[in-house]
DNA sequence: TTATAAAATTAAGCATGCTTAAATATATTT
DNA sequence: AAATATATTTAAGCATGCTTAATTTTATAA
């Protein structure tokens, strides 16, 4: 049985396996999924009953096959809303994701697919993340990189965001800061890892929260 | 706290006390919910507790304004939703019910605004039901009877179906008996209550559970 | 390698929303 | 009006998904 709260698991345990930096350690999910840790173990169990993720105790969880599957259909309701609401209901670029986030749980699998073909199969929702198809398979896309990461004066395109904080998504809204901007590192301060990007023209103060959040490409 | 829960039972009293031929009693709910005699019972504590519903043992219940605001809220809520998905999502007459079911309980009333305009503010959904408007309000709607209490050989328009069963829905679009169809009662059969009725130069019989689930309007 | 710190798990308990079975109140029949 | 039937409520219990506190395992440091 996949309830929402199963089913919010499970993505959270995906973007933890999809990471090079980090793993699905039960306090990376407790803290992901604003839960304790015990509610993280104890759920652990209940995932490996149903054969969802594999589990040992102290050693960690895996998903199945099984598990990944709904996983990746949950993203892709999940990504799917997010650009239907924003660009056939005009919803907030900062409000989707929240919005998005009840959604993908109580959506018919006909319906999903009604939306898809209404935004004739996309690939990418408007925080740049890869929607998965029906078929379970990730759209292909070019590697990119952390902006905190990006080296100075050399030409990126900012292409994906981190939505999980609406907070953030305002912010880079207010600054103009859409997808697919160009932009250049020009500083890097290490007291405090903030970085000044040049972008159309301006130079502008990011913290490191700001930047470890934002995905670009070499241009 | 307005749980999904919560909004069906509120749903449901509402729906019962807009009937002339029926009240909330626990057994009806109960029933209408699918649910047992003693979870009503449980509930109706837990809502009049919360302030909305006015509620004495063994004497029945009864919306606060309050209770009502939000049953007519989820209401809103579910008939913008049924609208949308047939009309711009293309889903069929016979699923938009059980779909709106789910979405009714986690759309914000953002979302729900913009729904409303992008469908300029209608008033009536699918089912000839007529849409809360955002302040509440019902549109104005004419006088309905049952097709069961419909007369003989005068002339109807079929304006208004429960929905809450699909395989009812599917059975009348197989018949090509859509809303605002004419008609006329050719006969009546007190043995099954079954009538038959005259629609495009067709005569169709239908049994008692279908005919008093049609609403017509004298023409 | 042993002590200590950190991470993970278990135990006990709680709220929600159900269930069935038993008890009680109301309605109907005789 | 008493007996019976029906409707409703209460009691006890269960699953889900959490919590905090205690315990256990693993990792880190002296």
């Amino acid at each position: 049985m996949s309830t929402t709260s199963k089913e919010n698991y499970l993505k959270a345990i995906y973007n933890y396996q999809s990471l090079e930096s980090d793993t699905a350690t039960t306090s990376n999910l407790a803290n992901y999924l604003n839960v304790s840790n015990a509610a993280i173990s104890d759920m652990a169990k209940k995932l490996s009953d149903i054969g969802l993720i594999t589990y040992e105790k102290y050693k960690g969880m895996e998903l199945t096959s099984k598990g990944e599957k709904i996983a990746l259909n949950v993203i892709r309701r999940h990504r799917l809303w997010e650009l239907f609401l924003m660009k056939v209901l005009e919803l907030k670029w900062s409000e989707v994701h929240d919005e998005a986030e009840q959604l993908e749980h109580h959506t018919s699998e006909a319906l999903i697919d009604q939306i898809d073909k209404f935004l004739n199969f996309p690939d990418f929702d408007p925080h740049g993340h890869p929607i998965p198809k029906k078929n379970g398979l990730l759209p292909k896309y070019p590697k990119t990189l952390l902006l905190s990461n990006a080296e100075l004066n050399r030409n990126y395109v900012f292409v994906r965001v981190n939505d999980r904080e609406s907070e953030l998504i305002s912010f880079l809204t207010n600054l103009g800061l859409i997808l697919n901007t160009n932009l250049t590192v020009k500083e890097k301060f290490s007291f405090d890892e903030s970085i000044v990007v040049r972008i159309n023209d301006r130079n502008i103060s990011l913290s490191k929260k700001v930047s470890e959040n934002m995905y670009v490409q070499l241009i």
